[in-house]
Order: C-alpha cells, then structure tokens, then sequence
DNA sequence: GTAAGTGCAAACTATTTGCATAATA
DNA sequence: TATTATGCAAATAGTTTGCACTTAC
C-alpha cells in the first residue's frame, strides 16, 4: 500500500476523532483543511482501510455506512436520539458470548455489529 | 390504518418467512404471486408498519434494510458467510446489559441491532 | 363522501465502475 | 520505469417525494 497525502490526511482525521464517521464528515473536513480529495478517492480508501484491517466499518440504522479506527478492545455503540452523541461500550462479555453461539448454533463468529 | 391488498400480501409474507427480508425480496415475491404491487407502496407500508411497532427494521452490514415481523423474544441474528443463510439467537441477557448501560453510561436504551 | 392509499415519474443519497492521467516507490 | 493511486464522468442501488387518481370505510 502506498502513502499519499489521500491516505495520510483520512487515516489521521480517523486517529484524532474517536467517534464513527460517515464519508461526508470526512469530506467536509479535508475540505475545510483545504485538502482536496475526490470523494471517490475516499470510499476506495476507506474501502481499502477496511479490507486491511485498520478500520472498522459500522451501520447505526442510518442508511449508510460509518468508519472508526479499529479499537484494541471490541465495543459497541450508544447513539443519542435526541443530539446524535455517539459513545462507545465496552464490556458486553462479547467473548463469552461468541463461544455460547459456536457451541449452541454452530456458528464461528468472524464479525459482529 | 386501512386494510388494503397490499398492506395484507406484504404483512403475511413477512408472517409466513421467518428471516428478515429486504425490499427486493418482497417485490420478487409479490410479483411472483401476481400480486402487482409498486415498489414505492412496498417501502411506504414498511416504513408504516415499522412506525407503528408491528415489523422490525434492522441493517445486516449490506448497505440496505432488512425488514421482519416483530418476535415477542429479542433476539439477534447469525448469518453465514458462504450461504446467506440467517438463524436467530435469543439468549444473550440482553435486559441484563440494557440495565447496565443504563447505570453505567446513562442511556436508556430505547432500540438496538 | 372523504380521508387515506396507490401508481407513476422524478428526485435524491450513498456507493461503485471505467478509463485516462498522475504520483509513489 | 513500473505499478498503483487519483480524478472525472457516468452508472447503479436503495430509498424518498410530489401529485393526480383510486379505494376503503
């Protein structure tokens, strides 16, 4: 993978905000940093992103589709309906969860949301 | 609410499947039956009856909605990589983890997926 | 009869693809 | 220089809206 001022500018906008992101929160913000990116060039790098690894990428019943940089710790997420917020959780006992499904339903979990 | 041709084909069709279906499932099925419906009447009942509380709507990482009958137990849903197949799972102490965030970060959950 | 439902056309939002040009390693 | 990335235009998928016509109650 190559760096460019592309990948540089939405990996780094992605590290500082520690919230999902949708691709017009990303475009709207290299716009105002005065980085002119195509917006197609950010969904092929988000996509990117989440094939390798680095990112995740989330629904929150909106249509659409958020990106995080990919936490150390699984968590999920509380999302305001009145403002929006977006907070994370973090102690759901995922894992215990994901060995009773693989025992139960016979299903190895390789994704969850 | 009235009751129309249509809103009874789309209702029972979601009654008799027991996996969330997406908007073009729907219309095959309905056209298969020669039940001749408009896609927008399909997205305007669902968008009702999910108002209304009768259907659940829910994202399964695919950029589009699912729509199901609402089940009397909460549950999730596992679905297969290779064949598309969806199952449920119901026991995950999900009131448990509701009154948890509610202590925990505040929210009262209202609605999750 | 009147309010509510439907069809059709058109718009809109999110996302993807093709191809020629440009930039990285 | 060779490969990969980007921009621009256009296409596609999913969903929503406006408006005139029709149907349920």
């Amino acid at each position: 993978m190559k760096q460019t001022k592309a990948r540089s500018a939405i990996v780094s906008f992605l590290e500082k905000e520690h919230v999902p992101l949708d691709v017009s929160q990303i475009n709207n913000y290299l716009q105002k940093k005065h980085i002119f990116i195509d917006l197609v060039t950010i969904y092929r790098n988000l996509d990117l992103f989440y094939k390798e690894g680095i990112i995740d990428r989330l629904e929150l019943q909106e249509g659409k589709f958020r990106y995080e940089i990919k936490h150390k710790t699984d968590h999920h997420h509380l999302v305001c309906q009145k403002c929006g917020r977006i907070e994370d959780i973090s102690d759901c006992n995922i894992p215990g969860l994901l060995e009773d499904i693989k025992k139960k339903k016979g299903f190895v979990v390789k994704r969850h949301s």
